[in-house]
RNA sequence: CGCGGAGUGGAGCAGUUGGCAGCUCGUUGGGCUCAUAACCCAAAGGUCGGUAGUUCGAGUCUACCCUCCGCAACCA
């Protein structure tokens, strides 16, 4: 193997608030791919974590009547208690406001101000007094504060910028160099067409008006702003300018995968790469933006009383059923609606007519035609059967292919293909014919390749779905591990003396959609 | 004003380098009985937003236009 080690971060949330739908689908998200390449056998490596400085934190900490470090420490067990109901396999979780993040922060950005990228100037903005906050023009709602509507007057301050111009054009090569780089590729041109091209202006990465933050080593009135500080996250977890040893970073530097909100593009695909360079290191090989979960009538917003919370659909669904919607659903590339009716559809043509069923009346034929004993394989020994191994290998490729290329929800749907192939299997060649003709040798076949294309949909499922791809290998009679890993995929012969349970559990139950659809209406408009 | 995205049978979407218009759900008819009123087959249903053009041939390329959504410098 070449590539032999797979790092992917999501970004570090902001904890404001209550985390929503949406940042569990990009953990999510990041979870599934890790999980994917590990599946491989390679060394993945996954950060997350919650960056926490700012006003805001500030603020929300004041109202709590807690200190900002209180509030922080309590949002980052928050998210990490709603990751662990998740089963998200994060290796390291880091908050900004960790010594070893800052660290590394005042060492980048003195080293930045020695090698001149950062230079002393001046921000004139327009600041709202009791917000204690600047808003650009466009930002202001009716020439007033968006926050508290009131005026807002000119103001200056002294403060550090970051020297953009300096790197325009060699991001414009990178860009052109790396295709891959930026994946949807329409990001790239709106970059460049919205901020490159009009000429980047030199990014502020100071404040005064608050002290929620990384203090300025040579300069401690002034505390980093936000970006920089929250960028840094993605190599101070690694390490990186640490006393401590550096291993991490070597191994895992650069990222393979960094997984952010279309929000967030313009910081990750610009500023990060910039500053990445001014601190002449590797770019990371893919930056994927994805896009949002909608509603159907529009943002998710507390007032419009449409903010559907992850854990409304985990205790009642279970988690498999949430992470398969989300990465189904949602496109990537596109934004991608939630709604309780496709909730609940997802849930019972998928899941149970397509999945939980093939399942369920294979289990329930082997036990029927041979006690549960799984017959060994015995070839292909007819058309219908050749024909079944080419349509899933194909299939195989077909996910690789599509995973590969970060297409998540295509690449599930590649998975549905052979599910439903495999159903159609069972109408072809007709089991119960084959046992009151008593055809003993093609009725074998048939079952064994029913457990064998189980088998590897529960490998294809499992970065997925974890708990329902064991729950397969347990019912069809899988223990040996070497026959859940990726490379057993394409092997049709290996499983041999195997039993399947003796009454299939179905591994997901019909629900009544009128019931689950009022459910989930109302959890969305209580809270 | 600018930039980005979208406009495909009733609904939601796929359509890679231009070559007989696909998928899921719904509807109608049929099949099967291993399975959860599930599963399998078939049919009906589209002038692929509009106009003009390039081409032997365009949903797919070019130009212009219309409609919807998003962005415009700290909301995944």
């Amino acid at each position: 193997m070449l590539n032999n080690k797979f790092y992917v971060t999501t970004p570090i949330y902001y904890p404001s608030g209550r985390f929503h739908i949406g940042t569990a689908y990009t953990t999510v998200l990041a979870d599934s791919i890790k999980r994917y390449h590990k599946l491989k056998g390679e060394d993945t490596y996954m950060l997350t974590g919650t960056d926490e400085h700012g006003q805001k934190i500030q603020e929300v900490a004041k109202k709590n009547g807690q200190t900002p470090k209180e509030y922080v420490d309590k949002m980052a067990n928050v998210a990490k208690e709603l990751w662990a109901k998740m089963d998200i396999q994060y290796d390291d979780y880091i908050q900004t406001t960790e010594t070893r993040h800052e660290k590394v922060v005042q060492k980048i950005f003195e080293k930045f101000k020695e090698q001149g990228d950062i230079y002393k100037g001046e921000y004139e903005g327009l600041y709202c007094v009791p917000c204690e906050t600047y808003f650009t023009q466009t930002q202001l709602v009716n020439g007033k504060c968006p926050d508290c509507g009131r005026d807002v007057i000119p103001m200056k301050e002294e403060a550090y910028f970051f020297n953009m111009k300096k790197y325009t054009d060699k991001l414009l090569k990178y860009y052109e160099e790396n295709p891959d780089f930026i994946k949807p590729d329409y990001r790239k041109n709106e970059m460049i067409n919205n901020f490159i091209k009009p000429g980047l202006e030199d990014l502020c990465v100071t404040r005064t008006t608050f002290d929620w933050g990384i203090k300025v080593p040579s300069d401690p009135k002034h505390v980093v702003y936000v970006w920089l500080d929250a960028l840094v996250n993605y190599l101070s977890a690694l390490n990186y300018l640490s006393d401590e040893d550096d291993t991490l970073m070597k191994k895992y530097w650069p990222a393979d995968l960094q997984i952010v909100g279309k929000d967030i593009a313009r910081f990750h695909l610009i500023y990060w790469p910039i500053f990445l360079m001014a601190l002449d290191l590797p770019l990371p090989k893919t930056i994927l933006v994805h896009n949002w979960i909608m509603m159907k009538d529009g943002k998710m917003s507390k007032s419009k009383g449409n903010v559907i919370y992850p854990e409304t659909l985990l205790d009642r669904y279970g988690l498999d059923a949430v992470r398969y919607f989300l990465l189904r659903e949602m496109p990537v590339a596109q934004d991608g609606i939630f709604s309780p009716e496709q909730f609940v559809e997802r849930y019972n043509f998928d899941l149970c007519n397509d999945l939980s069923n093939l399942l369920n009346r294979t289990i329930s034929m082997v036990n029927k035609y041979f006690d549960g004993n799984v017959p060994n394989y015995n070839g292909t020994i007819n058309e219908v059967d050749k024909e079944l191994e080419e349509f899933t290998n194909k299939q195989i490729d077909n996910f690789e292919m599509k995973l590969n290329n970060y297409e998540i929800a295509n690449a599930l749907q590649e998975i549905w293909t052979l599910i439903s192939r495999t159903n159609k299997y069972i109408d072809e060649t007709m089991p119960w014919s084959l046992a009151k003709e008593e055809k003993t040798e093609q009725l074998k076949s048939v079952m064994y390749h029913l457990i064998e294309n189980l088998r590897k949909i529960a490998i294809l499922i499992s970065p997925f779905m974890s708990s329902t791809a064991n729950k397969i290998f347990k019912q069809i009679g899988i223990e040996k591990n070497e026959l859940k890993l990726w490379y057993s995929l394409k092997n049709y012969d290996k499983i041999e003396n195997v039993k399947t349970i003796q009454k299939g559990e179905p591994i997901f139950m019909r629900l009544n959609k009128e019931e689950e659809i009022a459910y989930i209406q109302d959890a969305m408009n209580n809270k």
